[in-house]
DNA sequence: TTAATTTTGTCTACTAGGAAACAAATAACG
DNA sequence: CGTTATTTGTTTCCTAGTAGACAAAATTAA
């Protein structure tokens, strides 16, 4: 009937296991948060790589590639690709610097500030629902662990 | 140097932004924890995947695949990859029972059984890493914190 | 300076996973 | 009963992401 009906159907299922590990739980829970993105984000047609992307880009204007790319433990191959599709979009532009002529410095076009504007009002609202069952302080509390157990906090949070 | 120095090369990176949303901060979590994974289980071949189901079907000989596909949120396309390998490869039995002809039961052959076997007492040591930075105490919140967000706690957790 | 090393980005496969169409079996309905 | 709807698994096609080789530029070593 729904999307995850029925689990137990013959079995009694066994104790713990694998089900109740970190791993498991952490992958479970993206799915969760992919799904509350594309809930609210399914007529803008981009996806939550881009997102972060336009997002950074804007709050660091000129910010090199590379960084984008460590920033947001995206592969730099896979940031080469997106990166080439959205200029390809009109959203992003790319100038490589004459002081180090291998690295690409990434800016927002006028029409990709105006899509992460449009984009960013809807923010909320996917947090929102990702910390839907949680109240606010168990919201903050999920936000410390995950940063602590990813050592996070070391480089980043700022 | 390191895999992920020098964050903040030029700019100041911008205040909280996406960087700190749940939803970044759990791809991050788990992106770490395969890396977890990968470190202690890289020699033994074998994916993140199809630990959980050898791991599912071992202590429910008989489960239906469907049952493993919605228990490990796995989707049937894949399942039905996952378990046609395993079985080209001697860990599982198929069996399509009578009085279902549609669905497909899945056992261990004695070599799943041992190679599960094998696999599963590394298990604690994966756990033990993704859950180093943490307390004990904090480890268990996290868990409970995301069984919670997920919803995960209305059918299963036993 | 020249030569070796490192950094940065790109390109070419390859793999995992997802969506949608499909077939077979079962269940529900008239 | 026969017809329609649903469930279950499979297949095909497509996209996102990764690994690894590569090229160009910059840095370090000699």
């Amino acid at each position: 009937m729904n999307q995850q009906g029925e689990i137990e159907t013959q079995d009694s299922m066994g104790k713990e296991s694998l089900k109740n590990s970190l791993g498991f739980l952490l992958r479970v829970a993206q799915l969760r948060s992919f799904g509350h993105f594309f809930a609210v984000m399914g007529e803008e047609n981009v996806r939550p790589g881009e997102v972060t992307v336009l997002d950074l880009v804007r709050e660091n204007p000129g910010i090199r590639q590379g960084v984008v790319s460590k920033t947001l433990k995206i592969k730099r191959a896979q940031m080469s690709k997106m990166v080439r599709e959205m200029e390809a979009n009109g959203l992003i532009a790319r100038r490589v610097p004459p002081e180090d002529r291998r690295s690409v410095e990434l800016r927002l076009t006028p029409a990709g500030e105006a899509r992460i504007a449009q984009i960013a009002t809807r923010f909320p609202e996917i947090e929102e629902r990702t910390g839907k069952r949680l109240t606010p302080a168990e919201s903050r509390e999920l936000r410390r662990l995950l940063i602590k157990m990813t050592g996070l906090e070391d480089k980043e949070g700022e």
